[in-house]
DNA sequence: GTCTATAATTCGATAGAC
DNA sequence: GTCTATCGAATTATAGAC
């Protein structure tokens, strides 16, 4: 593939990975993805043979952000609360759009699990790349076997946060719900 | 309105309720909804104009479904801490289905977000009914003017929990967090 | 009030010229 | 590697006979 194909191939799966989080995977067409990414519609059925493979390349792509999104956190922040407290943070900096369309990998996994069985478990490795990393800093408070039910805890309340601001459409929430959440860290 | 179109009617509410859920309202066609219903497709076009008609009636049905189990558990559970509990027992109750499909309530919500401004808040309504009398609970426990943070942060929990069972398909999952939820009512 | 046939549109996907 | 034209299937919705 050479150098302006991999370039459109780009464009595409940034402008795809958009409108799923923005309108849905469902409700997003080829033309609705054609005319964001500028590329004529007929022409990306030469980088992505059915809708499903651009959903993998979407995957793909967000994976790669969020362990991107780790690594800083870890050369940012040395102590092992500091970093999960860094989760919360991550929500209240996407606060905008996450009241308006949810969390990007939680609405996306909800949505295929109710239609695609294949691309589930895709969507689930987003959890599991969050969840592994939390437990390793749970593990270095001495949490032991407990790391990755806490792990598991905390994800599950930031999820929780991230509905309940959508529901109720307030970047206020957020705040409320994170802070309830980093009290309940520095208990440990 | 006769006595044979309102048995009809109820039918397919019922059917477009479920399926909803399962397939959620985008992905669910008029033609899927006649087949479970047993009734003729265009024949619905005389109970119901439009998809949207027909969301607000599955919504209106769901709002009172929530109205009575909570009733319900006002009868059978006289101590707040126990009625408060109840809300995760009904978690638990439908694990089956929720590591399938997700939270019937937070799942429709989040699918409306993406795409419907104009019946968000009629969904939301069924968030209020439950945080409403959480707060109610709440305040009998004599926490005042926390009532309602303390209702929004336990509503918060349990979507949390939802969706980390729903992900990872796993129902064992709720019943460790719902255990997570009710020692952190029992601390209060 | 019940049902069939079908209009009008949109979707994902393909064929083939350039 | 790019783009147009279009297919076949599915969708919401309507018209009209019974």
């Amino acid at each position: 593939m050479g150098e302006k194909g991999e370039e459109n191939r780009q464009r595409i799966v940034e402008a795809a990975s958009a409108l799923f989080y923005q309108q849905g995977f469902s409700k997003t067409s080829f033309s609705d993805i054609a005319a964001a990414a500028e590329v004529p519609r007929g022409n990306f059925y030469y980088y992505f043979k059915t809708k499903d493979e651009l959903l993998e390349a979407v995957i793909a792509m967000r994976l790669d952000a969020i362990r991107a999104n780790l690594a800083a956190i870890e050369q940012e922040a040395p102590d092992p609360r500091d970093r999960l407290k860094r989760l919360g943070k991550m929500l209240q900096t996407q606060a905008e759009t996450l009241v308006e369309f949810g969390c990007p990998m939680g609405t996306l996994n909800l949505e295929l699990c109710k239609i695609k069985a294949a691309q589930r478990s895709d969507a689930r490795a987003m959890f599991e790349l969050f969840i592994d990393w939390a437990a390793e800093q749970f593990s270095a408070l001495g949490k032991g076997s407990a790391a990755r039910p806490l792990a598991m805890h905390l994800l599950s309340m930031l999820q929780g946060s991230a509905v309940m601001s959508t529901v109720y459409h307030d970047p206020h929430l957020i705040g409320q719900e994170v802070g309830l959440v980093n009290d309940w860290i520095d208990s440990l």
